[in-house]
DNA sequence: AATTTTTTCCCAAACGTTTTCGCTAGTAGA
DNA sequence: TCTACTAGCGAAAACGTTTGGGAAAAAATT
C-alpha cells in the first residue's frame, strides 16, 4: 500500500470516468446514487484525499502563507510565529517559515523562492541589514506581482502595505516616565544602533520622556550597541557614571546590565532601577523579576495573519497599520512607588 | 504588471510554441541561438520564474518538509527549528511548520493535511497526549504511504523510523553524579509525569546515579509535575525536607526552585546546589547562572533534517537512531569542586 | 410510435511545467 | 534526381484535479 490513491486509479478500478469519480465524491446529484455510493465506499476504503498540489495548481491558491523573520531562537519572534500559526490554522492555511538570519541576501533569496507560486502572501520582519541598506526592491516586486504583504515589528515607511507594529516610542516613553516617577535622576539608556527602527524609536521615546520632565540628557549615559554577542563590554562603562536608573531596549541588555551592577556591588532596585523591553521568559524568571515593557508577540502575529488572509481573500486595496498596545509589567527590578 | 508571467504568455508574445520557450530557457542546443537569445532576453525582461506548484505536480517533489512540534515558544524547539531550517535551506528545501499545541487531535489533523501532497517528508516531536494515549496510527499511516518520517526528542519505540534523540538518561546521570561529587547528600528531583518520555528517562538517570553511589532514595524528595503553569505550588513542599541539591528536568523548574529557595533564605549554591536541563537563555542569564545539561537543539534539528532529506532523495530502507551528546555546562548554581 | 424530457455519465479543457517524439525544410552526398 | 541526414521547431502527454458542455440512454409525454 504505497503512495496515495488518485482519482484516476479509482476511476480505473471502478470502470467509470475520472470526472464521475470527482463528482461522486462531491456527492453531486448529477451522478446516480448507486454510483455515488460505490465510489464513496471505495474512496473511503483506500483513504482517498485530494492532492493539495493539484488543487493549488487548479485554484491558483496554495493556502500557504510565507513568513520571513531574521531569527527564531528569540522569544518575541517565536511568539509571533505562534500567533500567526494559530490564526492561519484556524482559517485553513499552513505556514512556511524562512529565516533570513539577519542577512539581506537570504531575505531576498527566500522571498523570490516563495514568491514563485508557493504561497498566497507574505508576513515579514526585515533584517537589520535591509534596514541599513534601504534596499526594498524585493518587497516592491512581490507587491507589484499582486501578492499581499504584511510587515511587522521591523517595518519601513517607504513601502505601501499592511503593517503591524507596537508603539515603540510610547512604550519607551512610559517606561522612562515610570523611572522618573519612582525617583530616578540619572537614567541610562542601552539601545541598538539607530538604523534598527525599533531601537531608534525607543531611543526617541527615552529622549522625549526626559525632555518632558525637564531632565537634561547625559550623552555619556546613552549606549548604542551593534552586536548583541559582546554587549557586556559595551554596557560596563555605563556604570562609571552615577546612574540610578536604566532603560534597556531588550531583555538581554537589561539582564546583562543587572548582572554587571550586582558585580559592582550595586543593589537592584535600591541603588539602580532597571526596565527592559519585550516581556519574555527572561524577564519573568530573572531575579529580581525584570520590570518590562510587554509587547504581545502572540497578538502581533494573530493580527498580521488576520490582515494578510483578509487581503488574500478579499483583494481590497486599502493599507492599514495596526498598532498593538504595549503594557508596562512592573516587577521587582524597579523601586516601588511610595 | 500584475501576476507572474508564464511560458504560455511568453510563447504567445514571441509567436513560438511553449516547448520552444521552455527549451530556449534551458539553453537547449535544439533551439537556434537566435531564438534562444530572443526568448531569454524577453524572459529576463519580464522576470520569468518557473511556477513551483506546476513543477511540484510534474516532478512529484515539493521540496518542502513538514515539521510538527508541540510548541514553538520554547527555546529548545525554536533552536531545533533553526537547525532544521538551516540544513533544509542549504539543500533547497522549505520548511512548513505546524504546531500541535500539545493536542493529539491537532497533531493528527496537521499530519493528514500535510500528507496530502504538500510535503516530501516529516519531522515530528510528539505531544504529551500522544505519548499518553499511545495512539500512533497517524504516524504509521504516513509511513505506509511511503513518506519518510523522522522523530526527535519525544519519540516512541513502537514506530520504525529514523530518530534523533539525546541520551536523556545519561545526561541526568551525569548531572546527579556531579551533585554527589560536590558533596550533596540529600538530592531532590523535579521531573514531569512519567508518560512524557524525556521526563521518565531523566528520572531513571537520577535514580541510577543515586543507586550507583549507594545513596538511598527519598521518595518525598521526588516531585513529578503535570502542568508547568503552576509548578510553583508543586515545588515549594520540596524545601520542607533538608535538601542540599536539586536536579530539575528543565530550566523553568530549576529557576522556580532557585527563587523559592532564595525566598526561604537559602543561599545558592552554598546551601543548595541546583542543576537544570536544556541549556537555554534562562540558564545563561539567570543569576546565579544555572548549571545545566545542555542539549544542542540546533544540532538535533540539523541532524533530523539531514536524515530526512537523505531518505527523501535516496529512498534507503534502513532506520537509524542518532544520539546527540549532552554536555554539562557548569555555572554558578553549583558549588565548585574542592 | 414519435417526440421531449430527464437521468446518468463522459469528454475535454484548464492550471504551468517538462520532455519525448515527430514533422518540415534544407543541405549534403551519390 | 534521389536518399539521408540535420537543424529547428511544435504537438502532445503527463502530473491530479475541477467543471461546463454535451451525448447517450432511459423515461415520460404527446
Amino acid at each position: 500500500m504505497k503512495g496515495k490513491i488518485t482519482l484516476k486509479q479509482i476511476s480505473k478500478e471502478l470502470d467509470v470516468s475520472i470526472s464521475t469519480v470527482s463528482k461522486a465524491l462531491k456527492n453531486s446529484t448529477e451522478i446516480s446514487l448507486e454510483t455515488r455510493e460505490k465510489v464513496q465506499a471505495f474512496a473511503k476504503l483506500y483513504n482517498y484525499r485530494p492532492n493539495n498540489i493539484a488543487l493549488s495548481l487548479k485554484n491558483r491558491k496554495t493556502k500557504n502563507i510565507g513568513v520571513i523573520i531574521p531569527e527564531i531562537v528569540h522569544h518575541f519572534f517565536a511568539s509571533v510565529i505562534s500567533g500567526i500559526e494559530h490564526e492561519a490554522n484556524e482559517k485553513g492555511y499552513n505556514v512556511i517559515i524562512c529565516l533570513s538570519t539577519e542577512s539581506f541576501d537570504k531575505e531576498v533569496i527566500n522571498m523570490e523562492m516563495l514568491a514563485n507560486g508557493s504561497i498566497d502572501g507574505f508576513i515579514i520582519s526585515l533584517t537589520k541589514e535591509t534596514q541599513m541598506l534601504k534596499d526594498y526592491h524585493h518587497l516592491q516586486e512581490v507587491i507589484n506581482q499582486g501578492m499581499p504583504l504584511v510587515m511587522f515589528d521591523r517595518i519601513v515607511d517607504e513601502i505601501q502595505c499592511d503593517k503591524v507594529v507596537i508603539d515603540d516610542k510610547k512604550g519607551a516613553y512610559d517606561a522612562v516616565t515610570e523611572l522618573i516617577e519612582i525617583g530616578c535622576k540619572n537614567i541610562g539608556l542601552i539601545s541598538t544602533v539607530d538604523y534598527v527602527s525599533v531601537g531608534r524609536l525607543r531611543t526617541e521615546g527615552f529622549l522625549e520622556a526626559l525632555k518632558d520632565h525637564n531632565i537634561p540628557v547625559n550623552q555619556d549615559a546613552i549606549i548604542k550597541i551593534e552586536d548583541i554577542e559582546n554587549c557586556r563590554e559595551n554596557i560596563a562603562p555605563l556604570f562609571d557614571h552615577k546612574i540610578d536608573g536604566i532603560f534597556a531596549v531588550n531583555e538581554i541588555f537589561a539582564l546583562t546590565a543587572m548582572n554587571i551592577a550586582r558585580e559592582r556591588g550595586l543593589r537592584i532596585p535600591e541603588d539602580v532601577s532597571v526596565i527592559g523591553f519585550t516581556d519574555g521568559e527572561l524577564s519573568k524568571y530573572a531575579s529580581p523579576g525584570l520590570t518590562t515593557v510587554s509587547q504581545n508577540g502572540l497578538l502581533i502575529g494573530q493580527e498580521a495573519a488576520r490582515m494578510l488572509i483578509e487581503k488574500i481573500e478579499d483583494e481590497s486595496e486599502d493599507y492599514k497599520t495596526k498598532i498593538v498596545k504595549t503594557k508596562l509589567i512592573v516587577r521587582k527590578s524597579t523601586k516601588s512607588r511610595s
